[in-house]
DNA sequence: ACATTAAGTGATT
DNA sequence: AATCACTTAATGT
């Protein structure tokens, strides 16, 4: 539509090892390249899911909520990642059950359904790219399970701030404890106190709307 | 200066 | 670990 240059060149060196030359090609014909600011909500619980993003920039949250309130986050799109949830969605024309947050500004190509199957057939690379995607989506899932059930709050908490701050490459994270407690499917107040202790453990710093991560990982 | 929002805390379940 | 009820601190207008 506008100046995708710049986008379509990342596109270009972050996907051409994966994707054989001529699939790289039509992605650039077809997809939609874009750029969306951090805190956007991408996708909506119920909206119909007509593209699939893959993304070269940023990160996007993907949350499960609950009809009364509660909410939890499940898992992370990363540069690389694409959402072959949203693929299946796409193809029994259903609607979404989560909600997809801009964590972090992203930059991502677009593909239309359609275009996602026809590929599969096509292309081997893509066939590869879609069922490990599949797989990395169900070992995210996976995982907060197993953090749900077998993991404190207090574990769950330190898992949180490393992982966010190694997402953004950066010690400091600009977040609330509200926000935290969200995303944990808690309390503000539980948040404030193990956060307290971290702090005088000295593994963390924390000041209003952001947390410094000292040593963590 | 005042209002609003974030964070800290004791007591209770 | 959650909830309540309140206090204190930081920030925006």
């Amino acid at each position: 539509m506008r100046n995708d240059k710049i986008l379509r060149e990342k596109f270009i060196k972050y996907y051409s090892p994966i994707f054989e030359e001529e699939l790289i090609k039509q992605i650039l014909e077809i997809g939609n390249f874009d750029k969306i600011k951090a805190g956007e909500l991408l996708v909506d619980i119920g909206d119909d899911l007509t593209h699939i993003p893959l993304i070269f920039e940023g990160a996007v949250k993907v949350i499960r909520q609950a009809k009364e309130g509660g909410e939890l986050a499940l898992y992370y799109l990363k540069p690389g990642d694409t959402c072959a949830i949203s693929f299946i969605n796409c193809i029994e024309t259903k609607k979404s059950v989560f909600e997809a947050l801009i964590e972090s500004d992203l930059e991502a190509v677009f593909v239309p359904v359609d275009k996602i199957d026809e590929w599969l057939v096509k292309y081997k690379s893509w066939r590869r790219y879609i069922i490990d995607s599949y797989h990395f989506r169900l070992m995210g899932m996976l995982e907060s399970i197993d953090d749900l059930a077998f993991k404190g709050l207090h574990e769950r908490l330190i898992k949180y701030l490393v992982e966010k701050a190694n997402r953004s490459n950066k010690k400091t994270i600009q977040i609330t404890h509200q926000e935290i407690a969200n995303d944990l499917n808690t309390s503000r107040v539980v948040i404030t106190r193990i956060m307290k202790q971290l702090q005088d453990e000295g593994k963390i710093i924390s000041t209003r709307n952001k947390i410094k991560v000292l040593r963590l990982d």
